[in-house]
DNA sequence: ACGCCGATTCTC
DNA sequence: AGAATCGGCGTC
Protein backbone atom coordinates (compact mmCIF):
# COMPACT_ATOMS: atom_id res chain seq x y z
CA UNK A 1 0.00 0.00 0.00
CA UNK A 2 2.59 2.50 0.97
CA UNK A 3 4.45 1.56 -2.40
CA UNK A 4 1.63 2.06 -4.37
CA UNK A 5 0.39 5.67 -2.81
CA UNK A 6 4.77 6.51 -3.03
CA UNK A 7 4.21 5.15 -6.84
CA UNK A 8 1.07 7.59 -7.30
CA UNK A 9 2.87 10.83 -5.35
CA UNK A 10 6.20 10.31 -7.68
CA UNK A 11 3.52 10.47 -10.85
CA UNK A 12 2.01 13.21 -8.87
CA UNK A 13 5.65 15.39 -8.22
CA UNK A 14 5.93 14.94 -11.86
CA UNK A 15 3.00 16.42 -12.96
CA UNK A 16 3.49 19.44 -10.94
CA UNK A 17 5.18 21.38 -13.45
CA UNK A 18 4.54 23.72 -16.35
CA UNK A 19 1.94 22.09 -18.49
CA UNK A 20 4.14 23.25 -21.17
CA UNK A 21 7.24 21.11 -19.52
CA UNK A 22 4.50 17.78 -18.71
CA UNK A 23 3.15 17.81 -22.05
CA UNK A 24 5.59 15.85 -24.58
CA UNK A 25 6.55 13.86 -21.40
CA UNK A 26 2.79 12.43 -21.48
CA UNK A 27 3.22 10.56 -25.35
CA UNK A 28 2.88 7.12 -24.29
CA UNK A 29 0.85 7.33 -21.05
CA UNK A 30 -2.27 5.25 -20.82
CA UNK A 31 -5.64 6.35 -19.36
CA UNK A 32 -8.17 3.97 -18.56
CA UNK A 33 -11.86 4.51 -17.51
CA UNK A 34 -13.81 1.55 -15.78
CA UNK A 35 -17.22 1.17 -15.71
CA UNK A 36 -19.61 -1.90 -15.30
CA UNK A 37 -19.67 -1.98 -18.88
CA UNK A 38 -16.02 -2.60 -18.99
CA UNK A 39 -13.18 -1.22 -19.54
CA UNK A 40 -11.39 1.54 -22.03
CA UNK A 41 -7.68 2.27 -22.43
CA UNK A 42 -5.78 4.70 -24.38
CA UNK A 43 -2.43 5.07 -25.37
CA UNK A 44 -2.19 9.37 -25.54
CA UNK A 45 -0.51 9.82 -29.31
CA UNK A 46 -1.64 13.81 -29.35
CA UNK A 47 -1.60 16.77 -26.61
CA UNK A 48 -1.25 20.33 -25.68
CA UNK A 49 -0.49 22.30 -23.44
CA UNK A 50 -2.11 25.11 -21.82
CA UNK A 51 -0.54 27.46 -19.29
CA UNK A 52 -3.19 29.26 -17.50
CA UNK A 53 -3.32 32.46 -16.59
CA UNK A 54 -0.45 33.81 -18.87
CA UNK A 55 -1.97 31.74 -21.62
CA UNK A 56 -4.37 33.75 -23.75
CA UNK A 57 -5.65 30.69 -25.02
CA UNK A 58 -6.30 29.12 -21.68
CA UNK A 59 -9.56 29.14 -20.14
CA UNK A 60 -7.61 29.93 -16.87
CA UNK A 61 -6.79 33.23 -18.79
CA UNK A 62 -8.94 35.52 -17.02
CA UNK A 63 -8.49 33.95 -14.17
CA UNK A 64 -10.54 31.58 -11.44
CA UNK A 65 -14.41 31.10 -12.36
CA UNK A 66 -16.57 27.99 -11.44
CA UNK A 67 -15.80 26.48 -15.11
CA UNK A 68 -12.16 26.08 -14.55
CA UNK A 69 -11.76 26.16 -10.98
CA UNK A 70 -10.26 22.12 -11.41
CA UNK A 71 -7.25 23.44 -13.11
CA UNK A 72 -6.30 25.76 -9.88
CA UNK A 73 -5.96 22.60 -7.85
CA UNK A 74 -3.46 19.92 -7.45
CA UNK A 75 -1.79 18.09 -10.56
CA UNK A 76 -3.15 14.70 -11.42
CA UNK A 77 -6.95 15.64 -11.96
CA UNK A 78 -9.34 15.76 -14.75
CA UNK A 79 -10.64 18.77 -16.29
CA UNK A 80 -13.74 18.22 -18.69
CA UNK A 81 -15.67 21.09 -20.04
CA UNK A 82 -18.00 21.24 -23.10
CA UNK A 83 -16.70 22.24 -26.17
CA UNK A 84 -19.35 23.92 -28.84
CA UNK A 85 -21.99 22.90 -26.90
CA UNK A 86 -21.35 19.49 -28.32
CA UNK A 87 -18.26 17.53 -27.31
CA UNK A 88 -16.76 17.03 -23.91
CA UNK A 89 -12.76 17.81 -23.79
CA UNK A 90 -10.04 16.44 -21.04
CA UNK A 91 -7.24 17.83 -19.74
CA UNK A 92 -4.98 16.66 -17.14
CA UNK A 93 -3.83 19.05 -14.57
CA UNK A 94 -1.15 20.26 -14.22
CA UNK A 95 1.28 22.95 -12.13
CA UNK A 96 1.61 23.53 -8.30
CA UNK A 97 -1.52 24.03 -6.49
CA UNK A 98 -2.81 27.13 -6.84
CA UNK A 99 -1.63 27.98 -10.12
CA UNK A 100 -3.68 27.09 -13.12
CA UNK A 101 -2.07 24.42 -15.76
CA UNK A 102 -3.36 21.61 -18.26
CA UNK A 103 -2.71 19.43 -20.48
CA UNK A 104 -5.58 18.93 -23.28
CA UNK A 105 -5.80 15.23 -24.35
CA UNK A 106 -6.29 15.30 -28.31
CA UNK A 107 -6.19 11.55 -29.31
CA UNK A 108 -4.62 8.05 -28.54
CA UNK A 109 -4.84 4.77 -29.29
CA UNK A 110 -7.51 2.26 -28.39
CA UNK A 111 -4.93 -0.56 -26.48
CA UNK A 112 -8.25 -2.02 -24.44
CA UNK A 113 -11.86 -2.24 -24.83
CA UNK A 114 -11.97 -1.19 -28.55
CA UNK A 115 -15.27 -3.08 -28.69
CA UNK A 116 -16.93 -0.72 -26.17
CA UNK A 117 -15.25 2.47 -27.14
CA UNK A 118 -16.80 1.70 -31.13
CA UNK A 119 -20.45 1.28 -29.34
CA UNK A 120 -20.04 4.65 -27.42
CA UNK A 121 -18.54 6.08 -30.43
CA UNK A 122 -21.51 4.94 -32.45
CA UNK A 123 -21.49 3.12 -35.83
CA UNK A 124 -18.77 2.13 -38.00
CA UNK A 125 -15.27 4.22 -37.10
CA UNK A 126 -11.63 2.90 -37.72
CA UNK A 127 -9.62 1.74 -35.22
CA UNK A 128 -6.95 4.65 -35.40
CA UNK A 129 -10.06 7.04 -35.39
CA UNK A 130 -12.12 5.59 -32.27
CA UNK A 131 -10.06 8.36 -30.04
CA UNK A 132 -8.68 11.25 -32.79
CA UNK A 133 -9.61 14.31 -31.75
CA UNK A 134 -10.60 15.81 -28.24
CA UNK A 135 -14.16 14.89 -28.51
CA UNK A 136 -13.92 11.79 -29.93
CA UNK A 137 -11.12 10.53 -27.10
CA UNK A 138 -13.17 11.59 -24.50
CA UNK A 139 -16.27 9.84 -26.11
CA UNK A 140 -14.36 6.85 -26.70
CA UNK A 141 -13.13 6.45 -22.99
CA UNK A 142 -16.76 7.58 -21.57
CA UNK A 143 -15.69 11.12 -20.06
CA UNK A 144 -18.29 14.16 -19.26
CA UNK A 145 -18.95 16.45 -16.99
CA UNK A 146 -19.45 14.41 -14.49
CA UNK A 147 -15.71 13.81 -13.90
CA UNK A 148 -14.30 16.78 -13.99
CA UNK A 149 -11.74 17.09 -10.87
CA UNK A 150 -11.62 13.23 -10.47
CA UNK A 151 -8.25 12.40 -9.55
CA UNK A 152 -6.54 10.23 -11.95
CA UNK A 153 -3.93 8.71 -9.66
CA UNK A 154 -6.07 7.39 -6.73
CA UNK A 155 -8.21 4.13 -6.86
CA UNK A 156 -11.21 5.49 -8.88
CA UNK A 157 -12.73 4.53 -12.20
CA UNK A 158 -9.97 6.92 -13.91
CA UNK A 159 -6.00 5.84 -14.16
CA UNK A 160 -3.17 7.65 -15.85
CA UNK A 161 -0.28 5.36 -16.01
CA UNK A 162 3.14 6.75 -16.85
CA UNK A 163 5.51 5.01 -19.87
CA UNK A 164 9.21 5.53 -20.23
CA UNK A 165 9.80 8.93 -21.94
CA UNK A 166 9.68 8.38 -25.74
CA UNK A 167 12.91 8.75 -27.79
CA UNK A 168 13.08 12.57 -28.95
CA UNK A 169 12.92 12.02 -32.18
CA UNK A 170 9.60 10.37 -32.24
CA UNK A 171 8.16 13.14 -30.71
CA UNK A 172 6.99 15.92 -32.96
CA UNK A 173 5.45 19.43 -32.03
CA UNK A 174 3.68 22.45 -33.29
CA UNK A 175 0.87 24.50 -33.51
CA UNK A 176 -2.46 24.05 -31.41
CA UNK A 177 -5.36 22.88 -32.92
CA UNK A 178 -8.54 25.71 -33.23
CA UNK A 179 -7.22 28.14 -30.59
CA UNK A 180 -7.55 31.59 -31.96
CA UNK A 181 -5.13 33.60 -29.72
CA UNK A 182 -1.75 32.50 -29.25
CA UNK A 183 -2.90 30.20 -32.16
CA UNK A 184 1.75 30.56 -32.92
CA UNK A 185 3.27 28.84 -30.18
CA UNK A 186 4.80 25.36 -31.06
CA UNK A 187 2.97 23.66 -27.47
CA UNK A 188 1.27 20.70 -29.82
CA UNK A 189 3.18 17.62 -29.23
CA UNK A 190 2.48 14.22 -30.69
CA UNK A 191 3.53 10.83 -32.11
CA UNK A 192 5.49 11.15 -35.47
CA UNK A 193 3.73 9.30 -37.78
CA UNK A 194 1.06 8.05 -35.55
CA UNK A 195 -1.76 7.29 -37.60
CA UNK A 196 -4.06 8.18 -34.63
CA UNK A 197 -3.20 11.43 -34.53
CA UNK A 198 -5.71 14.33 -35.53
CA UNK A 199 -5.19 15.98 -38.79
CA UNK A 200 -4.06 19.72 -38.11
CA UNK A 201 -6.38 22.49 -38.25
CA UNK A 202 -6.21 25.80 -38.29
CA UNK A 203 -9.35 27.82 -36.47
CA UNK A 204 -11.15 29.80 -39.01
CA UNK A 205 -11.47 32.42 -36.50
CA UNK A 206 -7.82 33.42 -36.74
CA UNK A 207 -6.91 37.00 -37.74
CA UNK A 208 -4.75 36.92 -40.67
C1' DA B 1 -31.31 39.65 -18.72
C1' DC B 2 -29.02 39.20 -23.39
C1' DG B 3 -25.76 38.08 -26.86
C1' DC B 4 -21.57 36.48 -28.53
C1' DC B 5 -18.18 33.02 -29.03
C1' DG B 6 -15.54 28.82 -28.35
C1' DA B 7 -9.09 24.17 -26.64
C1' DT B 8 -14.98 20.69 -32.31
C1' DT B 9 -16.86 17.33 -35.34
C1' DC B 10 -19.84 15.55 -38.80
C1' DT B 11 -22.33 16.05 -43.07
C1' DC B 12 -23.52 18.27 -47.29
C1' DA C 1 -18.51 25.29 -46.43
C1' DG C 2 -22.01 25.01 -42.60
C1' DA C 3 -24.78 23.31 -38.94
C1' DA C 4 -25.34 21.66 -34.28
C1' DT C 5 -25.73 23.20 -29.46
C1' DC C 6 -24.67 24.75 -24.34
C1' DG C 7 -22.14 27.25 -20.82
C1' DG C 8 -19.17 31.08 -19.56
C1' DC C 9 -18.36 35.67 -19.60
C1' DG C 10 -18.81 40.57 -20.97
C1' DT C 11 -22.12 44.08 -21.55
C1' DC C 12 -26.43 46.43 -21.37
Amino acid sequence: MAEARDESGEVRARLARPGLEVAPTLLGWTLSHTTEHGTVTVRLTEVEAYMGEDDPASHAHRGPTARNAVMFGPAGHLYTYLSYGVHWCSNVVTGEDGRASAVLLRAGRVVEGASLARHRRGGRVKDAALARGPGCLGQALGLHRGHNGMDLLGAGPLRLRPTPDLPPSHVASGHRVGVRLAHDVPWRFWVDGDPTVSAYRRSPRVRP
